[in-house]
DNA sequence: ACCAATCGTTGGTGGTGACCTACCATTGCG
DNA sequence: CGCAATGGTAGGTCACCACCAACGATTGGT
């Protein structure tokens, strides 16, 4: 891909030009799939912490509750989660895996791992493992935005960010 | 950042979660002063690569030739940018950068820099020069998408994408 | 001189993402 | 009990982006 050379040197316009280029690839390889970013997400939460509340799910993943409840119709229309009332707190879901959804996640992380072999072809095993590593890094430090009602606002600089 | 493992280690999902909260800052960043991304790529366009025709600008920046014309639109409202027909072609304007705009496009930059360093804060110098280096890599060898119009289809998994 | 192609422009479309408000059921607390 | 808070839902908005078709002006080729 090309650019003018002023933008090449701006690191955040290539992160997010790079993102974007390979959230299209993603999208398009799990559209494939009938999967869309979101349910992969979702999936992939489920069974890395288990059954869970929407609020939780939506909290962690940045998606908001009326946003989740489609995805999770999706999901649960296609047999790959299930929805029950928690009987402890009949106000919330429990919405948990099934056998099919973990399936479908292995597969999802399939065309996921092929669409990092193929963003990252340029690079070596090494240069690789070293891109994760950092972008790890990077992420991590990202706005938790998860925080809850005071902000404690540690440095200067962190605008809170959330229309 | 917090997230799922099984995300976390998706090279690809990390890129687009990092490129997006980039450009998102960034966004807003040029909001403040009333730029777009769209317009201090076009800005940086004509200072790296002097005046230009449209179709030139938007076939480089990856924009949409009826897109651009509201972009430059604006631009040439604001005195950043002339727009004069071409005298050799006069279908074409020739779009070029006046001193205004040479003063926003480093206006612009500033606010670049100051987004990166506040997205690659928790990297040390020579870890935020590797990942410019990689991700220059990454960026070189996306999709040309330019293509002209009968695609040799390459390697079988080089989906042309362009809906 | 004619026709096909090119450039900019107008005025659409469709999809996505990130919101928001109002609402009902349920809960926890005073 | 009564009421504020919470969890899920329904429905809608707004911005943005990537397109597309059609059109007038202009050009280049024959």
């Amino acid at each position: 891909m090309e650019t003018v050379p002023s933008l090449r040197a701006t690191d955040t316009y290539l992160l997010s030009r790079v993102g974007k280029a390979g959230r299209r690839r993603m999208v398009d390889r799990l559209a494939g799939s009938g999967f869309s970013l979101r349910h992969m997400a979702i999936l992939g939460y489920l069974a890395d912490r288990g059954p869970a509340a929407q609020r939780d799910i939506g909290r962690l993943l940045g998606i908001d509750p009326s946003d989740l409840v489609g995805a999770l119709d999706e999901l649960e229309e296609r047999g790959l989660v299930r929805r029950e009332r928690d009987p402890d707190d009949r106000r919330r879901h429990r919405v948990s895996l099934t056998p099919a959804g973990r399936t479908a996640l292995r597969r999802c992380r399939r065309h996921a791992d092929a669409v990092d072999d193929e963003v990252l072809a340029p690079l070596t095993a090494a240069q690789r493992r070293t891109l994760s590593d950092l972008l790890g890094r990077v992420f991590d430090a990202l706005d938790a935005d998860v925080s809850p009602p005071a902000a404690p606002a540690p440095t200067p600089g962190t605008r809170t960010r959330r229309r």
